[in-house]
DNA sequence: ATAGGGTTAG
């Protein structure tokens, strides 16, 4: 009995720092624990389970590892319990191995002989696992048809949370609302989860950012015990970059930086440099970005940044940013890429944007996407390379879509040369017929080369298909008072619901004075 | 006793 005991200490100790070395000691220990019999004790074998899946040990490359790991359990010296059964599905799944994870679940839950499987603690890691991949999602949905037939309701946070992330990935925002408002008592992952939910722009993002806000008050009015932390804050931030609402988001900047326990980690970092940006505030987004620390600064971050000077205008800073970041050793992706080359773009720096599509196989090793030929075609267009461009649109190997053909056609009307525009009006007019915008660039384009009767003949035809401009405006006026929300929210089918409700949000933000010091 | 949910643009 003294001898097993010091097995068991022998080998959780092994647990802890061989496996991480190699599949060959993972096994070596696996052959231990059958032949001490430690393999019967259910805690050593859940370590040994939950470590079965870990990628560096066993890549998902390798065509053996799904058998290994399932063997573990299945050939384990006896039937698996409940709780090993969760322990390999959580490990499974949150080692990306989706497919595996739900297959032990499908082969196992038929089993009436497994006592008490499946169980709640089945399900989040599953849930999660549909949601992360987009082909998943139906299966999960078969997943909460389960869940309701098995009758484990209430369900329990959760669960529910669980569920709440798989319909928001399906932007099916009113299951998530009313799935939130069945939990008596959200906790923070609970509030983070629906909070995300709305941040992550749907079909309606002017509605949901609203809404962010709303949820954000209710947060912090709620009986519960939680406290808005990071991911709270990354929506609530995001929420007001997407309002443009600046004095708000300076009062959630404000928030994060008197809460001791809320630091600016990456996430926080760009969805602040992402707000200022966005409410015009390009040097209080520098600030953000100069003062992230060292290690926080990642690719997402530099492309926050970027993206704010490119939309502000500056291809030089664009372009010395992206030179800092290589400096610094950061793996630039196709947006930093896209980025560039739409810094380049409206700035009128036609050699750098040129270069840096050219780099970007050779170099990066970042395959050129149908955006990248879209800028590029942008950034020849404006330089005046008309025939250039068209080259590019011909014989890109991407199938070009309409949002290039206008790029093209209004570098031609700029430069008053329909020469090489002509393919492109045939092509667009093809592709999206019903869309305002194209027709009155081409009568436009007709006006400007002196083509009066081509212009006509597409405003008529316009009007024949019934095809309705509407009108841009940019400051909304309700009930005598400008506000300073962000354009285009005015066409909003409760625009004037939407803005006074945002007034008294935005008014309670304001009166609950100094945000205290925690 | 040991198993489960929350954060990155256009």
């Amino acid at each position: 009995m003294q001898h097993a005991i010091d097995w068991h200490q022998v080998l959780l100790r092994l647990l802890d720092r061989r496996p991480t070395k190699s599949p060959f000691c993972f096994k070596q220990i696996h052959a231990l624990f059958l032949t001490t019999g430690l393999a019967l004790h259910s805690y050593p074998f859940s370590r040994l389970l939950s470590l079965s899946s870990l990628p560096h040990l066993f890549s998902s490359l390798d065509g053996n590892h799904s058998c290994y790991s399932y063997s573990l359990l299945l050939c384990s010296p006896r039937p698996p319990s409940a709780f090993l059964i969760n322990t390999l599905t959580s490990s499974l799944a949150s080692s990306g191995h989706h497919h595996l994870a739900l297959s032990l679940y499908s082969l196992l839950s038929i089993n009436p002989t497994i006592r008490n499987y499946p169980n709640p603690h089945t399900y989040p890691s599953l849930l999660k696992a549909c949601s992360t991949s987009s082909h998943l999602l139906p299966l999960g949905l078969a997943l909460h048809a389960r869940l309701i037939k098995l009758l484990f309701i209430p369900l329990d946070p959760f669960v529910v949370t669980s569920l709440l992330i798989l319909h928001s990935r399906r932007d099916r925002i009113d299951a998530c609302r009313s799935l939130f408002d069945q939990i008596p008592c959200p906790d923070l992952p609970a509030w983070n989860a629906v909070l995300s939910c709305y941040a992550r722009r749907s079909d309606d993002s002017f509605f949901a950012a609203a809404e962010v806000l709303f949820l954000f008050q209710e947060l912090q009015l709620s009986p519960s015990p939680a406290i808005p932390n990071e991911i709270s804050l990354v929506a609530l931030v995001g929420a007001c970059g997407e309002l443009a609402t600046l004095s708000l988001g300076t009062w959630a900047h404000a928030y994060i930086q008197r809460r001791k326990s809320l630091v600016v980690n990456r996430f926080v970092g760009a969805s602040l440099i992402d707000m200022y940006s966005k409410c015009g505030c390009l040097n209080l987004a520098f600030q953000v970005f100069d003062n992230l620390l060292h290690t926080e600064k990642d690719t997402f971050c530099y492309n926050a940044m970027m993206r704010g000077l490119a939309t502000h205008g500056h291809g030089h800073g664009v372009l010395s940013l992206f030179e800092g970041m290589r400096r610094e050793g950061i793996q630039p992706d196709d947006v930093t890429l896209l980025l560039v080359m739409s810094g380049c773009s409206h700035s009128g720096l036609l050699e750098e944007g040129r270069r840096c599509f050219e780099r970007m196989a050779g170099e990066f090793g970042i395959l050129p996407k149908l955006e990248h030929y879209g800028c590029l075609v942008d950034i020849l267009g404006r330089a005046g390379r008309l025939e250039e461009a068209h080259e590019v649109l011909r014989k890109m190997p991407v199938k070009p879509n309409a949002v290039l053909f206008r790029s093209l056609l209004a570098a031609c009307r700029v430069y008053r040369s329909l020469h090489f525009g002509e393919t492109s009006i045939v092509k667009l007019m093809q592709l999206k017929p019903l869309y305002a915008g194209n027709y009155v660039l081409l009568s436009n384009i007709y006006a400007d080369v002196g083509r009066w009767d081509d212009a006509v003949r597409v405003r008529k035809a316009m009007k024949e298909r019934d095809i309705d401009k509407s009108p841009g405006l940019s400051l909304v006026e309700i009930d005598g008072t400008f506000h300073e929300f962000s354009t285009g929210h005015h066409t909003h089918p409760q625009a004037k619901e939407i803005y006074a409700m945002l007034d008294r949000i935005s008014r309670r933000f304001h009166e609950c004075g100094p945000i205290p010091l925690k």
